[in-house]
DNA sequence: TCTGGTGGCTAAATCGGATTAGCACTCGGA
DNA sequence: TCCGAGTGCTAATCCGATTTAGCCACCAGA
């Protein structure tokens, strides 16, 4: 079924029918008449746009290139995707989806390779916020940034958590709650320089947690860097700090570091959140199914991948119009999930 | 950068430089001076083929499609996706990703989406194994199923896991270990109706298990079906098994269910493994975070992924060669990742 | 000398649409 | 009566490759 076929079954010439089914009949003033006809031939006959032609002519081909470090190592990157992808259909896009591992050269490849496709633009994601070049200078296809910022001299539009407010947020939650003393840190020191590298997020976290307990009146009782945030270290690093002396309250800079410090609280006997506090970030599902349940400051995975498509299309389409116009960077809130975690400081 | 700006820059007809760079200058014998000619300019001008006209030409676009119900329920999807998405790179190939969020008119107007992108090949992947019909009646483009099976008249290709090995596997662990009776399957009842519905794997597994201890001489003591296989509802099951006595061993159908069960366990004060074993299927990261580590039957998503693209890439150039051609579904082996759940029986 | 074959390369058609230029006809005003 | 300005539609070109059909020069055999 082409277009042709459509214009003969409506008696009319292909370049009518494509006027038609481009919505453009009104405005050239075709007649009543023949549109109808045009609209119900490509209906019987099921008539659908060969996307491939059209891509070629116009240069536009409905298809965006979404590529990302690492899709599958966390669930999160799941749902940055997941958001993005829905995205993309509600605007009737589809999403040609790429996963470099990491490597610069795959991500080149990967990119020219989507550029070969004529993708009408490009998602460009990390899965931890970090900074890095400039991943589009030579393909001439406009790309936003996910989860990351650019060094390069030009800025590229980029979405980003919040993650200042996330730091901020999670320390007046324990504030309010009373703790006062003995708030210790899980994966990172309390210095700036003691925080993993490249981890933006790390970095306006504990930024944000230690001014925030300063305006307070309140200093950090220590913190303990650890080199991969799962739940071993997490674990490690609890125990480490127990020997010290019992905490009052845990900041946990993931939710993998909660669960290792959960294990260690336990085997030492201590009560979550009676004897000790915890809260974390990034809210994946095993923070819920935690007992007690996990406080923690939710990473908007799916929120980001949405946002990533909605700033793609307005450069797409504003050119400066829109959020891509300004050089700041989208930020989106992380919103604290409240549950059995955090309570007030024993008393003793 | 067009294949007629090589052309020109060699001093040759695009005719004889579309020949020159899809390798087929020998077959045709041209001379190996223009030969080296059209390949030094492809390569000055840096050149690429553009992959949208030449979808339009021959028909093939070195691109597939990959349609899943849900990508980011769980982290197994996405492992599921990277396989895929790795192999198809591997084979020079890009992915078209989309989710119909269990919607059977959001997939169908996905596969058409794919279908107007003129798409080589489609893979129908679904969660959980199940049951479902043919997804490509109409369309005409090849397509395979993951982790589903087609009811539709006309079988079509399909890779799955291999649930009833796994569940033989489980059972042969807990014989091996010694256990022989109090034997307790945690997400399913002991009789093949209580089985969520749907669940194709529920049921192999179900069969394996019963079999493998009937062959050993060894009666299940009971089960307790699910509604969702998350921790709560395994919480739950595990309590109600409990108040029965003391089990010897818990089969759970997935590692959610597991992580319910240890919360049971531990609020009645036993241990894992001396007091109950414990065994699950899956494999996600948290199950070797627990303590005592989980002892569970892998799926092995990431090489369904794998193993889908190679079948339908199988069934595109082989016609019926290689595993396409048997009506047989593609098997997947799921291994035992021995931890420390499981345990010889309490002696007393 | 003419014919037939073949080695080496190219003009032109093609894929399925979008776009541009322009044709044929009507109508109102000078 | 003639001109200019619409009105309603279409022929032809183009996008960037692949593929078909075929051209031209050269050489061997009759």
């Amino acid at each position: 079924m082409t277009l042709a076929d459509v214009a003969r079954a409506a008696g009319v010439s292909s370049t009518t029918a494509s006027l038609v089914l481009s919505g453009r009949a009104r405005e050239l003033r075709l007649s009543v008449d023949v549109e109808e006809r045009v609209v119900r031939a490509a209906r019987e006959l099921d008539y659908r746009r060969n996307i491939v032609s059209v891509g070629l002519r116009t240069g536009r081909t409905g298809t965006l290139g979404f590529v990302s470090d690492t899709v599958a190592t966390s669930q999160l990157a799941g749902n940055m995707i997941k958001g993005a992808l829905e995205r993309a259909h509600e605007r009737g896009l589809m999403l040609l989806i790429g996963e470099s591992g990491g490597d610069a050269d795959d991500e080149k490849r990967l990119l020219a390779s989507m550029g070969d496709r004529q993708v009408d633009g490009l998602v460009v994601a990390s899965m931890f916020t970090r900074e890095r070049e400039d991943p589009t200078p030579d393909l001439h296809v406009p790309a936003v940034l996910l989860n990351a910022v650019s060094t390069g001299a030009t800025p590229v539009p980029t979405v980003l958590p919040d993650e200042w407010a996330a730091g901020r947020d999670a320390a007046r939650v324990l504030l309010d709650a009373g703790h006062r003393e003995g708030v210790y840190l899980v994966g990172v020191g309390t210095s700036p320089d003691e925080v993993p590298p490249g981890g933006v997020a790390a970095v306006e976290r504990l930024d944000a947690i230690t001014r925030t307990f300063a305006e307070a009146g309140v200093e950090l009782a220590g913190g303990r860097p650890c080199a991969t945030w799962e739940p071993p270290p997490g674990l490690e690093a609890t125990r480490s700090i127990l020997q010290e002396g019992r905490p009052s309250a845990l900041v946990c800079f993931n939710d993998h570091l909660a669960l290792g410090a959960y294990q260690a609280l336990a085997e030492a006997g201590l009560r979550v959140p009676e004897d000790v506090s915890v809260i974390a970030f990034d809210d994946i599902p095993l923070a819920a199914w935690l007992r007690p349940g996990l406080t923690t400051v939710a990473l908007p995975h799916r929120e980001l991948g949405r946002a990533s498509i909605d700033l793609l299309c307005d450069l797409l389409d504003g050119g400066t119009a829109g959020a891509a116009g300004t050089g700041e960077p989208v930020r989106l809130a992380m919103p604290v999930r409240h549950r059995e975690s955090v309570g007030p400081p024993r008393s003793d």
